[in-house]
DNA sequence: TATGAATGAGCCTTCATTCAT
DNA sequence: GATGAATGAAGGCTCATTCAT
């Protein structure tokens, strides 16, 4: 037997999943809302009754992809410095191979001005927080150095995961080895 | 006197000149050709007399930028695969600080889908010449080793200078040390 | 114990009542049925129990209160004719700040095209009738004034209701001292 | 020859006349802009060349239209208070009949809830600003009796024009013949 | 060449109404 | 009787593009 409110979430992660996937495929301003209705098989006004906008159902998906995200980024606090980035490289390497969409989007998005305003806090923080984990993995006795490398390691990561989620199914990123490529310059 | 061609020129200039910071500053679909008219000081219909459309405009303005850049990216042959990757990062660096504006934009545009479309060509023949380059830099003995070097090189450049450009002002990024980093890693 | 009929009239007044205070406030066009239901306490689809559509629950809410209002407009047949306009003005002022919500919602819907249409038969039978009402206040020996001073009656009472329920709170529109007034020019 | 300026001129008169019209015929909120821009043989965003917003028609035309009725307002200062009173009547009469579109929609539209926040402050001046006008038709010994008597004057006022607008054509309400039924009652 | 008025398709959103439970 | 999810027809508004001058 349905219940109401599995009707309810049903419909919601539909709406959530087609956006998620459009968004992705053709970009958030060439998505209107009545190609995610016909993909999702449901009437236009529908996306309404969960979401009060376009924008509201954008950042609702960022910000629960996000804290799945976050939630896989536990890193093993007693393991050396080495040991810590190449678990933190894994990490990301499995976490992008399994919501690629999501990241396929989020890379096409984080870089539209509009859209840094709209989440510009989300961004901030985690940006913040991803610097301060990435801080631990250097020796802290110059804190600019150490600083300067977080920040040259987030954009590492950063260009491998956009030529990774871009690359044509042609010719694929072979995202395993670049991280053995990635580890091997910090060894 | 004004001929008429520089007549031409100058309301060309003014609209590629226009259009290129307004891309860059709220991204290509929410910027109205009238917005651009209004900046630029001319009228709406004007800008159809250089560009069949909105589309043409922003692939003429790619396209040029382009031609620009590859042409400042002679590398000394004679060079070894160190300097050649040095002078392969200046290169970046003082291109991307000289046209922060162009870079701005193609960065956010590039992983919009319906523009790979519409640029897949150049920036396929882009890409594939820039990896040629950066092979140069490492061993050939190894043929797939020297091409996922190249990738991640050409990675490490993007995640870079995304970052770059995409810095609030407050907190710019230290796009000088971070050069200095990574050649470190490769001496 | 609540019978059924019970609970049937209760759900039943409750989005009368709500409705009416509603369109008051907000204007009929600007209420929709979502909002009724969800200040009224109940389900969005009820109403469609109780009335066909939301043009039958306010033609509804007005045919009731109209006929309530009717029946307290009986004035002394044998009184002299100042008398009797002494009395129409004390029941007119009685009844409107009773019902003040009702008659508030009323001005605002009697002056709206599309609700003369609905409207027309109730409104013209009332309208004749009053000024019917109104006739019996005057010297019957010059037909067309009496009509005409009954008609000027009507409009008088009308622009004062209407400043009365319109006034803001801040500015009461003193409606005792005006019903004197009108009783002095009529003496 | 038709110039850039006068082109403008005649659209802009075209839609403020139609939508004059079709307000004062069907109301504010059952008119859309669609409707109006049919009737008016232009197409639908040509409106917003001239006005920002369909609320924003509305009150440019209530704007243009009430500065010209303020204008033939002048009363002469000299007559006396019961010849002031004449004059006035006269000129509504005289203003109501020639505007009778713009009127129609005025005594529609000024008592919808939203409209009194969209209007408030042209209203609110202009109410105060007659009542000062009315007052000094009155005896000014009395202050709070002036002020009575220049409230029911306007209510007066009010409800005969409304009545005036409203009334089918079939039958006419005598607009004359009821304004020399008020001057016999100030006399 | 230059202007800017005009067009109309398409977008986001609202809301009266229906329907399965 | 009651619920609230679902529908779909408008409505207001934007904007790339065309066209008369």
């Amino acid at each position: 037997m349905e219940t109401k409110s599995s009707v309810r979430e049903n419909s919601r992660a539909k709406i959530v999943e087609t956006a998620l996937e459009l968004f992705a495929r053709n970009g958030y301003d060439r998505t209107p809302i009545s190609m995610i209705a016909r993909i999702a098989n449901i009437a236009q006004g529908l996306m309404y009754r969960y979401f009060p906008s376009k924008e509201a159902l954008l950042t609702e998906i960022i910000k629960e992809s996000m804290a799945d995200v976050q939630a896989s980024f536990d890193v093993n606090k007693d393991a050396s410095p080495l040991e810590k980035l190449e678990e933190y490289l894994n990490n990301v390497v499995r976490i992008i191979k399994t919501n690629r969409h999501f990241w396929s989007m989020f890379y096409a998005l984080r870089t539209q001005p509009f859209l840094q305003e709209l989440l510009s806090d989300e961004l901030a923080e985690m940006y913040v927080n991803t610097i301060a984990t990435l801080e631990t993995f250097f020796d802290p006795r110059d804190p600019e150095a150490q600083h300067n490398e977080a920040l040259l390691l987030f954009s590492i990561v950063d260009g491998v995961c956009t030529n990774y989620v871009l690359a044509p199914e042609s010719t694929p990123y072979p995202i395993e080895e670049i991280k053995e490529c990635i580890i091997n310059k910090y060894r």
